[in-house]
Parts: structure tokens; sequence; C-alpha cells
DNA sequence: CTTGACCTTCCAGTGACTGGAACCCCTATC
DNA sequence: GATAGGGGTTCCAGTCACTGGAAGGTCAAG
């Protein structure tokens, strides 16, 4: 299979696959025209690091996914520890966000948002 | 005022600052040894500029914000519509980030974490 | 006069792609 | 056989908002 296709049955854009072979992450092989030829593994990789990544893991943790998912002798415990830092900081961004959509809406509700100039959101953010 | 003092006042790096005056939005007077001599008026832009990056928004908003600020003749409608696209990104983001906690929350509770490779974590991501 | 803490500029790296240029390959059609 | 198109390839630069580090100038204290 070429890579468009592989980027339609994925979902990953070809550019991305192609990344994805740059840093390590997969090893498709070759034509006798240089064109990359994927094969159901490869295909069933790229479809793990698409879901992992839809998950918010970053590229790293993703190589560790699969050298886990790969190791016949793995612990989930391994896993399950990265999967919780993962959380853990998914949380904390969730919360950080929220922290600002809080002050925003109250700050957006407060404003007239007409043509005068006399504006609640800049009196919040010089701190008056 | 010199850039460190600056610094612990308005709680930004003295690499930040270094970098807002880069890309135009501060112009600290200088020194005749060549320092940043910063006025109050630099401190107020800086403070600003600090809290809009802690509320999320981008530097080209703020840049657009400040100007809002500096613009006698503005309307609050500009304001209020900035805010309030970007108060809809956070809300898209907080979204996103939910459905991840929502999967990983699950799949976490789901995996043992033991010392046996089992584990429903890299199921999910392979799709079986 | 030296030490150490400032300050300066400039360059490179971060993460995870993405856009674009320049070029090769393959098939179909005129 | 020429050409048009729709693939593929590599490589370089840009994104965003900093951040680290090197190399060097400046200043106050001892």
């Amino acid at each position: 299979m070429n890579i468009s296709d592989v980027a339609k049955r994925t979902g990953l854009p070809p550019k991305t696959i192609r990344y994805y072979e740059d840093i390590g992450l997969i090893r498709p092989a070759r034509d006798t025209n240089g064109y990359r030829v994927f094969q159901d593994a490869d295909i069933h990789k790229l479809a793990f690091l698409g879901r992992a990544r839809t998950l918010g893991f970053s590229i790293e943790d993703c190589r560790t996914l699969m050298a886990l998912y790969e190791d016949q002798d793995r612990n989930s415990g391994d896993v399950k520890r990265l999967a919780q830092e993962h959380l853990a900081h998914i949380d904390e961004k969730i919360a950080q966000l929220q922290s600002m959509q809080a002050t925003l809406r109250h700050l957006v509700r407060e404003c007239a948002g007409d043509n005068r100039p006399d504006c609640p959101i800049l009196r919040d953010l010089a701190q008056d």
C-alpha cells in the first residue's frame, strides 16, 4: 500500500506518516522506485499511534507505549503509571483552562460590547 | 529600573521581557551603557501582557488588546468579540481534554497495574 | 585589581507537525 | 513519442512562545 491509501485508512496525513518514519516510530519497506510500501503491521502501528495521540500522549510517550505493546514480558504497571501521569497532566490543564474560562465568562458578561470605549475586560487586564 | 527588578515586579522572566521587546510589544529606553531602563508605563504594559497571557490570549491577541487599550476611541465591542472568540477556543479545548480524561480514567481504572503483561490500556490503543 | 552579579546580543532548540519547492515516477491519452 | 495529470520523494523553513546557553561588556564591593 502506498502512503495516501494508508493516510485514508489511518486518518493520519501523509506528512505525519513520513514524520513518524523520520523520528523512528515506523520503518516501512521501500519499493524499487523509492516509494514507501506499507504492510499490515505498519498500518496497525500507525493506528496505535493515532489513537494514542488522540488521547493526548506525547510522541515520546507513544514511543514508550509502542515498546511496551511489543514487549511480551511487560508489566501492566508500567503502562498504568504512564497513563496516570498523563492523566494528572490533563487534569491540571483542564483546571487551568477552567480558571481562564470562569474569568473570561465573567468579563464577557460584564462588557457591553457596543461602540463606546468603556470596557471591563480592558480594565481587568490593566488591573485598575 | 533594570530588567531583573522588572522581572520580580511583573513575574515575567527577563528572557520573556526581552522577547516582548524583540517582537515590538514594548519599547523600553536605554541607558548609556546599553542597559534597558524601564519606566512605569513599560511596567504597566508588561503587567497587562502578563495578565492577558495568563488568561490564555495569544501574543497577537495581546498586541491587539494593547492597541485597543491605548486607543481612546475604541469600541468595547471589538474587545468583547476578541474575548468571546478566545473563550470559544477555550471551551473547545476543555471539551477535548475532558473527553481524553474520561477515556483515560476509565482505562486506568480497568488496568490492574501489576507485573503481568495483560493491559486494557494497550488493548484499547491497539483497538482489538 | 579582582570577584561576582548583573547586563547585552545572538544562535539554537523545544513539540509535533505543516507548507512549499524541486524533482522523480507511472499511467493514459493524443 | 510527447505530454498531462496525479501520484510519490527529499529537504528546508515556518509555526508558537518562549528558553538555554555561549561569549562578552558593566558595575559595585572588598
